[in-house]
DNA sequence: TTTT
DNA sequence: TTTT
């Protein structure tokens, strides 16, 4: 019924971003999550990391082709799906992974490692998440062959619109 | 940047569902969270309990006219909007509510109020959340003039839909 | 630095719950989150359920214990937690699980499969929720031994219990 | 029940930080979220930022009092919480707020004005957030009496502590 | 494999 | 009142 996750960590290895055959463009990128753990017992604190692995496609793989590195610090909202695959003895196998349906890129521009050379072709905007999903044209989701060129397309549809004036609620 | 409310209660009153004036459907829910406070110095647990002001457009205030009652249990996911208004005294108030972009009837169909009297006529569906937004049809949204014949809305795309099978990633 | 996981869904089969040497009781469920999934190309509605395996300890798996059965309808709030460990071919696998930091039932209590026989012991707190970490006093914990002569426990802390009267801040 | 929130956004003035009678510590913080918003009709993509009041008590409230200025980018989580008070006419006012949980300091250490001044004298901390609540010992959240000589108090009780080994469940 |  |  509800199936969300949410993260806010560091990417590991710059993404890779491919597309299938039909043109559509999709992209994985793992993130770590680090939580200090303070054990009350010996008084003592560790350390856990958690590699995630996220999938992002069409507008939001184009974000990550653009800006997203090893290093960047994201926020990702998604949901988890097991998928079932087998291995070279032809075994079942599965693999967890987050299927993103929003992406914010975190921090100052300038702490993107990505965020330099693409100055002035429609550049960085940390602060202009994409959101997944078919409410994107497929004219935005088949960018992935004209680069940088384009600017980058204007953000989804917000969360939920009011139909007409927000300050106008009939209440 | 993110702007996001996770809310799981019980609905206070009977919902107020209108239209403006272009026919778009809206609707406002009083929700309740109770929580238990358990106080470490003196031993005790007390309760405590919020109430939300929830707004609800398009298909998702279809959703509440049909199914909602004073009593329900829902779960919502929206945004938080502080709305400024002006009083009898001619003197600025603000008033804080929550924009929903999904709800879901929780519990069993045989818990909603409103789940005996729709039967057969399109129905409860308490595991089929509709989302709001831009991304509903317009013939959907609109579906306030004809209520209860047709069948209820299938649900708005899913949050982020692979293009192609989701089982074929090229990694 | 942010791991988080929001589940909504119904449980598939009884959940085990077992205790460690330590005498430190933990509990496994299998939860189902169903989405309805529409194609807008083909204008189809298709299903997809995908299957969580939640993890709780101490309290919430005491909670788990008493009241949680097959088709039971709860709210998970945790972690995802990737598990390595050798199958019996000597080979790295990987298993991923959400490890709850809080739960709910939802519902009525009437839906529970468990409520029924244990009221008068303690009983059916569908709107108490327990919420897991060191928080709990370790009596409250090992509460497995003596299972259902004991009265629920109180809910652990509130979030971020002001230190005073919540109505009386200095701004 | 449940009453969450999420809140990633950027500070618009210095903080407040104040000690209530009982020397417990208390920030203030307004936190601005801006959201892009595409209108689908007119094709024309307009700005929206949402101000937030963000309460946070003890440990948060040093953090806060330590490292967050106007500028800053945050997570925060946390539930909201209405108060009731008088104006000067002696009405009934309402104001909404939320009362933090968790906060994160997001971006590079570098990005952080507070960053700065405070180097080895326990510093700066953007990965390890603190938790509030009561699981906090009191004298870590009595700290505002020697606010930069100690260390930064390690971050609360992680989510759900397994009580042993994570990678020795009897499942 | 990131970040502090 | 922030950020892009």
């Amino acid at each position: 019924m509800i199936n969300k996750v949410i993260l806010v960590g560091n990417v590991g290895i710059d993404p890779e971003v491919r597309a299938i055959e039909s043109g559509v463009k999709v992209a994985r990128v793992r993130l770590a999550t680090t939580e200090r753990i303070f054990n009350r017992q010996t008084n003592e604190s560790t350390e856990h990391t958690e590699w995630h692995t996220v999938i992002l496609w069409r507008g939001l793989a184009d974000v990550v082709d653009r800006f997203v590195r090893k290093g960047s610090q994201l926020y990702i909202e998604g949901s988890l799906r097991t998928r079932e695959w087998m291995d070279k003895e032809n075994q079942k196998r599965y693999t967890t992974e987050i299927i993103a349906s929003d992406m914010k890129l975190l921090g100052k521009r300038s702490d993107n490692p990505a965020g330099g050379q693409s100055a002035g072709q429609g550049g960085y905007q940390p602060q202009g998440g994409v959101q997944g999903g078919y409410a994107a044209p497929a004219s935005q989701a088949g960018g992935y062959a004209q680069p940088a060129a384009q600017p980058v397309q204007p953000a989804a549809a917000p969360v939920v619109p009011p139909a007409e004036d927000p300050d106008d609620l009939p209440f």
